[in-house]
DNA sequence: TAGATTGCGGACAAAACAGTCTTAATCTCT
DNA sequence: AGAGATTAAGACTGTTTTGTCCGCAATCTA
């Protein structure tokens, strides 16, 4: 469903949030505990300040930050900046033409669930994601990350 | 969220299943009405017949047919077929760990959608599909091959 | 001001995906 | 039996996605 720089993209956002700090913090840290590339992280983290979503900082104690408050940045908002929102707009076929009035055998169907996911990631902010985190023992990366961290 | 080979698979199984004919389908039929490449839907039906959902039958008159009762093929099965079952079972962030025990921040509200989701997968025959393909006139084909069959 | 650190941006490489083409196998019809 | 038609299977090509690397620009510290 999401591309693998969108997974990265919305790991890194929610890592971000939930640390909580008023200063910069390094794609170095991002990447290491979640286990993303750095240099591929790097770019993924370029949309979403292009996007406005994090503002960053070059130079010694640079990295990125939230731009905007957690609160009114949504998991939709997060995915439509990286992937685009075709997955929420188009036919499941692909089909160019297919809408209302022309539509294909699972238009119906598919409109049905996609308005509630989109209902749904409209509704689950940056900070819900980034409380669950925490409260969840910051449950994001994989479990190799999981097993270094608690050593 | 379904990869192009699958569309191309689930529009294919439509218009079989709309065709409501005993005899064999070729799919040199098939790829021109839908607009598919001939010898990559080869592959694709080679797919849905492998896995027992169509049977096919080389020479002259010859062609693919569905191997089951339209009414007894969900779309889940079309779908798990060709792009497997990962989409509907796996984390969508990616977390290999994530499960029930250890659940990433999106875990509740994706389970809630993707379980939605399956349930309509599963309960959307390929009869239901073929019958909306037939009332709607057979809009599954691109703009330009309605165009075409039109004239 | 010098040097170290950090993100930015482009070039490049590898892998996955989509699509094309050729040959083989198998069926029907004559 | 032979010829033509049609799917099966695999090799090959192109495109998109994913991942790597390097030089540059900006920023801080000393």
């Amino acid at each position: 469903m999401l591309s693998k720089t969108c997974t990265y993209g919305v790991q890194a956002a929610i890592y971000v949030a939930a640390r909580k700090c008023e200063d910069w913090i390094s794609i170095n840290e991002i990447s290491s505990s979640l286990n993303i590339s750095f240099h591929f992280l790097t770019k993924v983290l370029q949309q979403l300040t292009n996007a406005g979503i994090m503002t960053s900082q070059r130079g010694v104690h640079g990295g990125v930050m939230l731009a905007m408050r957690a609160e009114d940045v949504s998991l939709l908002d997060l995915i439509s900046v990286i992937d685009g929102t075709d997955v929420f707009e188009q036919c499941m076929l692909g089909l160019p033409g297919c809408g209302v009035a022309d539509a294909c055998p699972i238009h119906d169907r598919w409109v049905m669930l996609r308005t509630e996911i989109v209902r749904v990631f409209m509704g689950t902010s940056l900070e819900a994601l980034a409380h669950d985190a925490t409260t969840l023992n910051l449950r994001l990366a994989h479990p190799e990350v999981l097993a270094r961290m608690t050593v």
